[in-house]
DNA sequence: TAGATTGTTAATCGATTAACAATC
DNA sequence: TAGATTGTTAATCGATTAACAATC
């Protein structure tokens, strides 16, 4: 426990959102072993929220065994997910919640400062601005993008709206890594292009549709709320025809 | 090929969207046999988004090899997952766009006709009316609910704002299939238990918690919105982690 | 030291792919 | 009939779980 204390110290003053220069050498080493299977990576948001409550709760340490339980997964699939990136746990004791969930901060690029524009500042682009889900997460919004007259110059949220015209000069002087795209199916495949010539590291993608060109280095992470829709649809269904059959 | 316009005839005046009584029972047949994997679940949407566009595009038939081509997968894996269902192509010849197309709408609830409320006008409540989202998945938004007397009894999109009061005594009335849940993180307890308890087929979860009671029948897909904004950062981070590698 | 719990290897399970007989 | 392509079985691959030695 005495030893464990010197462990936690190691890691008190440390700032879970900031992260220094001398560090991101450290961060990329976590990072650059990464044959990291999808399986994995997918599961560790699930990680990183269950350990914001346990901090927020004031857990100081906790078990895989008990972390299992409460997210209802095995002991194995966590001490397996984990150990990816290192050995961030203490045998006899378990994992430090504040060091661990620094780590898993740092494995998502929670606070890695990358700076995101929105392209179209339609209602669901605008919505998004308003639900802190990026500030929360360490990414700032440096700007939203429209063609439409009406809403290019005025502010949401404190975020200015730009002509979309203007998207490569702004690119290039602010560091753009991300653009979330919430504009019409139509205009992807010409905003896409624009981007991935812009060298942007992430495209958010909220269209519904595929981005079908070559990507060079750029990620695309999509959201298919539709297909999200049908599977809930496919679901209910399959619930609803289960019932039938037991009401026979 | 006579032959196979023989099989297509059978399917010419079958509306996709809209679903008769009689066709009800086989449908529910497709859906029983349903210990269908959540792999194979997760896919089926894509399909259909790719048979759309093809049915778009006016093709009358498609094999799995240039299906597979298209969607850059393995044939193999499409024959499967589609023999989960039923076989609907025909030896020699491939699957006919329009009956594949049909099925799959059959299978995924489009045009099943749920009745879907969304809880919380707030501007993603709103954005999501606005998408279209639900109308091209044959979902119908019955109402808007919200606590916010500045929103109550206003209009979006042709849908009404209810009191959250009125929720149970709506419901009832109005045969309601599906919550969208938009609210704040804080009132998803209340109002889900509501709801399971109205018995409510499905619950589309926005708020980015997770439901954590005793769910009864009631089907839960959530939208982890910043859970998908870290996996972007992750892999943003991981790329830039092999550039630097090769920089070196 | 004894107890607890990790990190890691080995065993199991499930999902994907390959192959091919059935058949249009 | 011959060619093509499915439906389905068998082989492979990867992911999950179990087990346990290492160690705090």
């Amino acid at each position: 426990m005495d030893k464990y204390d010197g462990f936690k110290d190691g890691v008190r003053d440390e700032d879970i959102v900031g992260v220094d220069s001398e560090e991101l050498d450290q961060q990329r080493a976590i990072l650059a072993h990464s044959n990291v299977s999808d399986a994995v990576i997918k599961r560790l948001p699930r990680y990183f929220r269950y350990l914001r409550e346990l901090l927020r709760q004031g857990r100081m340490r906790i078990s895989s065994g008990e972390l299992a339980s409460l997210m209802n997964v095995t002991a194995s699939q966590i001490r397996q997910d984990l150990n990816c990136f290192g050995g961030f746990g203490q045998q006899g004791y378990g994992y430090n919640v504040n060091y661990l969930f620094a780590k898993i901060c740092e494995i998502l690029g929670v606070g890695a400062g990358y700076r995101a524009v929105i392209i179209n500042a339609n209602e669901l682009g605008r919505a998004l601005v308003r639900t802190g889900l990026f500030e929360k997460r360490g990414v700032d919004i440096v700007g939203l993008f429209d063609t439409d007259s009406d809403w290019i110059g005025r502010d949401v949220e404190g975020v200015f709206v730009y002509d979309l015209c203007t998207l490569e000069e702004f690119c290039e002087k602010n560091c753009v890594d991300i653009a979330v795209l919430t504009l019409p199916q139509a205009e992807l495949p010409g905003v896409a292009r624009r981007l991935i010539d812009l060298g942007v590291s992430g495209i958010w993608n909220y269209t519904g549709a595929e981005i079908k060109m070559e990507l060079g280095d750029t990620i695309v992470e999509n959201i298919h709320l539709g297909d999200s829709l049908m599977i809930l649809n496919y679901k209910i269904g399959s619930q609803k025809a289960i019932e039938d059959k037991e009401n026979l």
